[in-house]
DNA sequence: ATTTTCTTTCAATACTATTTGAAACTTCCA
DNA sequence: TGGAAGTTTCAAATAGTATTGAAAGAAAAT
């Protein structure tokens, strides 16, 4: 298999790792695209490599940026703007955990936290004060662990076990 | 808030939820009835009280049942088959996590596997070289340790380290 | 063997999300 | 200041996914 063969196959195989996160496709794509670049790419480079249009190239850009995956690097006399991804895989599996996070953990843990505690003495309501009680533990528990463990943390602990339990 | 408006809020927010996570929103909509309901529900029941047609109720109920969240109930003199959601939180989360290590992380690991070791001295076939390698490193890490890890491990660790760092 | 009850399938439809591309905007330079 | 080079926005078009509901299939009862 030859390089470009493989890059393709790579941005492809992001992409729809991706979608199953809930990551658009052409996000995933630019961003794979950029992981393995050497150089950072400009705005046009990442529209002919992945036939994209412009507009989509640049909020995609932009998105990855807001998630601290991807840069704005300015090249001495360029007028234009490139990009550049961060490439320590474990930071970019941090930032990724933490946007994921704040999207979608913080909002259950606040609904849970509303609905303890909810009158009633049927078994219904019994079942109900019961699942979001343990529903609410869980996803606290989650929620802190995701606040205080660092990358350094989370690198030793992936490192550790996995080599333990190989 | 009376209980029945704390139910609909629930299963409105785990179906978001869902959707945020690749499962479509009325598979996680039926889920958070079940894992609400004291007793085991009948086609009919879930049909009912979230509004959907019987064919989308059946392929969820089905779906569930294949990711082992629900499971079949037979009620004695009773010819229609009810359903009944596992109700612990931490093998909800064993399950959901399993399934998805299996749907998504596997064929990536195969993927990265596959394109370790292309050949080529450019810039451009370092930084892919790097970059698959190292993601490889750490999608057959986390691949591992979910493999070898039970719902006692995750919750033990989950308790011990969420406390701590409290 | 026929009817009844319940489950499953699937083509048509409705809905949601993504992508495009042209226009508006911004910035820098002559 | 005018205009060239680049970026951003957003309404419309397209593509992708989920849902419906009627029909077919199965299993049990009569």
């Amino acid at each position: 298999m030859d390089l470009q063969e493989a890059r393709d196959k790579f941005i492809e195989a992001w992409g729809a790792f991706g979608s199953a996160w809930g990551i658009n496709r052409s996000m995933a794509q630019v961003h794979a695209l950029l992981l393995i670049s050497a150089e950072p790419l400009s705005t046009e480079d990442v529209m002919d490599q992945l036939n994209i249009s412009r507009g989509n190239a640049n909020m995609n850009l932009r998105t990855l940026i807001d998630w601290s995956l991807v840069k704005r690097v300015l090249k001495s006399g360029e007028r234009r703007e490139f990009f550049d991804a961060e490439k320590d895989v474990w930071k970019v599996a941090t930032h990724i955990t933490r946007e994921r996070k704040k999207r979608e953990l913080e909002p259950l843990v606040r609904l849970l936290d509303e609905l303890e505690d909810i009158p009633g003495a049927t078994p219904e309501a019994k079942a109900f004060r019961k699942m979001t009680h343990d529903l609410h533990d869980l996803t606290t528990r989650l929620d802190t662990l995701l606040d205080h463990s660092t990358r350094r943390d989370v690198q030793w602990f992936v490192k550790a076990a996995s080599t333990l339990l190989k």
